[in-house]
DNA sequence: AATATGCTCAACCGCAGGATT
DNA sequence: GAATCCTGCGGTTGAGCATAT
């Protein structure tokens, strides 16, 4: 059994927001406020609407205190940065900009930022640096080289995001760095119990899972343009590996 | 002018987690 | 400590509009 809905939605109105029903929540919060309680808000201001969308249309779009339009230079440069630091914490990123909303960030990432980002990193391909990280913990020693592949490339990867996951128990790393769509990564004298390792290249992202039983000393390679590459989304594709050969045998035809 | 395609953004959904009972 | 309630969050959807063919 699943949960039990916040409401009857068959007894509550849904889609876009009349001015009447605006005025209504409007003029209820700005007399009485929210009590604490959005969920019986809708009946006591007299709105035949859910609590939640309540909530919602108050925070991002009737608050005195939104700011309407476009966003500027300086806050898209504030969304890029942060980002990248924190990804998709839209709620975090927002508290950063005057009057904008998690809402409001996420559209805009999603529909202009990501592909400003994009493109720029087509350009910035060409003066992307190796990275290096380096692990050491006393029961876990690991050594990961990531080289990008210097070359400017019109392929698309849809993400600036590379992210390696350790053994949460002992440590955890994760980073990110302009992702070049040819690569090489090498990783030795890792210890793994559970090899698990996913790419999914519809988000560009890759995590590889590391646990403490086997030793293994490996180098993978993909080289050349990502052919699973899908500029949509609900045509992602996920390649999954549970060995290392199948992780090889996944990257056939990405080699030279 | 008609149709197809792409884009935007408000709204919805389900889940996680904190608060309360 | 368990069950329930409520809020806040991030992901997704789809209507309406803009642009391309």
């Amino acid at each position: 059994m699943g949960r039990a809905p916040c409401c009857d939605k068959t007894k509550v109105k849904r889609g876009p927001w009349s001015p009447d029903d605006d005025n209504i929540l409007k003029n209820y919060l700005e007399k009485n406020g929210t009590a604490g309680n959005w969920i019986s808000l809708p009946q006591k201001a007299g709105l035949r609407r859910c609590g939640k969308s309540c909530r919602l249309r108050w925070l991002n779009y009737l608050r005195p205190d939104i700011k309407h339009g476009g966003f500027t230079e300086e806050e898209d440069n504030i969304i890029l940065t942060l980002y990248s630091q924190i990804g998709s914490r839209w709620s975090v990123i927002a508290a950063n900009l005057q009057g904008r909303t998690d809402n409001d960030v996420k559209n805009h990432w999603n529909t202009k930022l990501k592909k400003k980002l994009l493109a720029s990193q087509n350009i910035n391909l060409i003066s992307s640096k190796s990275f290096t990280n380096n692990i050491n913990s006393s029961d876990f020693n690991c050594s990961i080289n990531y080289y990008g592949i210097l070359e400017p490339t019109n392929s698309v990867v849809d993400s600036n995001t590379f992210t390696s996951h350790m053994d949460p128990n002992l440590t955890n790393s994760s980073f990110q760095f302009p992702l070049p769509a040819l690569m090489e990564i090498q990783e030795n004298d890792a210890t793994v119990q559970e090899d698990g390792y996913f790419m999914d290249f519809s988000s560009g992202i890759s995590s590889s899972y590391y646990d403490l039983v086997n030793d293994f000393d490996f180098q993978v390679k993909f080289i050349g343009a990502d052919p699973y590459y899908s500029s949509s989304s609900s045509n992602s594709t996920l390649v999954q590996a549970n060995s290392i050969s199948d992780f090889d045998q996944s990257f056939k035809g990405f080699e030279n």
